[in-house]
DNA sequence: AATCCGTGGCT
DNA sequence: TAGCCAAGGAT
C-alpha cells in the first residue's frame, strides 16, 4: 500500500496516528488535563489505556491515507471490522485514490463491495469519490461541512474523518461512543434511541481542548467501547474506568428504557433485494430475467425488490429482459 | 420520528 | 435456537 501514498501528498497526517510500536514511556498522549481541557476522572485512563490496547488497523497506521480512512468509514457503517479488513485492503489495492474510484463504472464498486452489506454504502462511496473529484481536486477534505455534503457522509462520518485523517477537533458520536458515555457518566446500560441534545452536550463538555488530543480521545473513546464496553458482556474488569463507571457505582441497572428495535430478515425484502444483487454481482454481464426468477418464489416481492434496487440505481434495466449493475 | 436498507458471527 | 449486534445515512 506504500505506492498509495504518492498521490496524497498534500493530505495531512494526523499526529496521533503513530506506530504503537513507537510508544514513549509514560502516557505520551495524555498532556495535563489542566493545560489541556476538561479535567474529568476519564480522560487519563482512557488516553493510557488506549496507548497500551489500540488495535493495529491499516486505516489508523502513519502510512493511511485520508481516502483509506474514508473508505473504511464507509465501510464499517453496521459492519463489524474482520469482515471489513479484507475488502477494505481490495479496494485500497485496486483504487489507491478517490480519482482511481471515480474513473469506473458505480457497478464496479458494488461488486468489489461483495457481501458487507448495505450495498447502496458502495453507489454512495463511488458519488461520494466523484464529487471529491470534481469539487476537490480530487483531495479528500478535511473540513466538516464539506465532508457532511458528501454522498453517504453523516454527522457521524464526517466528523470521524475529519478527526482520524486530519486531527481535527470534533465529537464524534458512535454507537461505541454514545455506550460508554451512557455507562461511565449516565449511569445506564444503554443511551436512548436517537441522539440526544444532553448527550451530546456531555460528549461535547468531555472534547479536550487541544486538536490533537481531541482526536486521540475520539478514537480511544470509540476503541473502549469496541473492545471492552461492549454491548453484551462487557469486560468491566479489564476496563479503565472501573472506579469511574457511574453504572458500575450503581451496580449495574438492566436498561428500561423502550424497547431496542430488532430487525427482521427472513422473508424481508432485504432478503429478496441481497439475493437478486448477488446474482448480478457474481456476472460478468447483464443477466436474463429469469437468472432472478430463480432465486426468489415469490413473484410479487421479487418484482417490488427488483425495482426498488431500480430505483435506488443498483441495479438497470437493460432490453426489458435483461438486468445490470450500473 | 419512524422506517428502510444486508450480512454473518456470536451466545 | 433465535435473537442480538455491528465505526449510520437517507427519507
Amino acid at each position: 500500500m506504500a505506492a498509495t501514498l504518492v498521490s496524497i501528498g498534500a493530505e495531512v497526517r494526523a499526529p496521533h496516528r503513530r506506530p504503537p510500536r513507537e510508544r514513549r514511556p509514560g502516557v505520551a498522549t495524555a498532556p495535563p488535563a489542566a493545560e489541556n481541557g476538561p479535567v474529568s476522572d476519564l480522560h487519563e485512563p482512557i488516553l493510557r489505556w488506549y496507548d497500551d490496547h489500540a488495535r493495529e488497523l491499516p486505516w489508523r497506521g502513519e502510512s493511511a491515507s485520508a481516502w483509506s480512512v474514508m473508505v473504511s468509514e464507509f465501510m464499517l457503517q453496521q459492519t463489524p471490522v474482520a469482515r471489513v479488513l479484507p475488502v477494505h485492503e481490495q479496494w485500497l489495492a485496486t483504487w489507491p485514490t478517490p480519482a482511481d474510484l471515480a474513473a469506473e463504472p458505480a457497478g464496479e464498486a458494488v461488486r468489489a463491495w461483495g457481501r458487507l452489506g448495505y450495498p447502496r454504502r458502495a453507489l454512495r462511496l463511488h458519488a461520494a469519490a466523484t464529487a471529491i473529484v470534481a469539487q476537490h481536486d480530487g483531495v479528500v477534505p478535511a473540513d466538516y461541512d464539506e465532508l457532511v455534503a458528501l454522498p453517504g457522509v453523516g454527522d457521524y462520518t464526517a466528523a470521524a474523518i475529519a478527526s482520524f485523517a486530519y486531527g481535527r477537533r470534533h465529537v464524534v458520536l458512535d454507537t461505541n461512543v454514545r455506550r460508554v458515555l451512557a455507562r461511565a457518566v449516565g449511569g445506564v446500560e444503554f443511551p436512548a434511541p436517537a441522539v440526544t441534545r444532553a448527550e451530546r452536550d456531555v460528549a461535547t463538555g468531555l472534547l479536550p481542548e487541544e486538536d490533537a488530543t481531541a482526536a486521540t480521545w475520539a478514537v480511544a473513546v470509540m476503541e473502549l467501547g469496541a473492545l471492552v464496553c461492549v454491548a453484551t458482556n462487557p469486560r468491566c474488569e479489564a476496563c479503565p474506568l472501573a472506579d469511574a463507571c457511574a453504572w458500575r457505582a450503581a451496580g449495574h441497572p438492566a436498561y428500561d428504557g423502550p424497547p431496542r428495535k430488532v430487525q427482521a430478515w427472513a422473508g424481508t425484502d432485504r432478503q429478496c433485494r441481497g439475493r437478486l444483487l448477488a446474482v448480478l454481482r457474481e456476472s460478468d454481464g447483464p443477466v436474463h430475467r429469469s437468472r432472478l426468477d430463480a432465486v426468489w418464489a415469490d413473484e410479487a416481492q421479487r418484482l417490488r425488490s427488483l425495482a426498488g434496487l431500480v430505483t435506488d440505481g443498483l441495479v438497470v434495466p437493460g432490453d426489458g429482459e435483461t438486468y445490470a449493475l450500473p
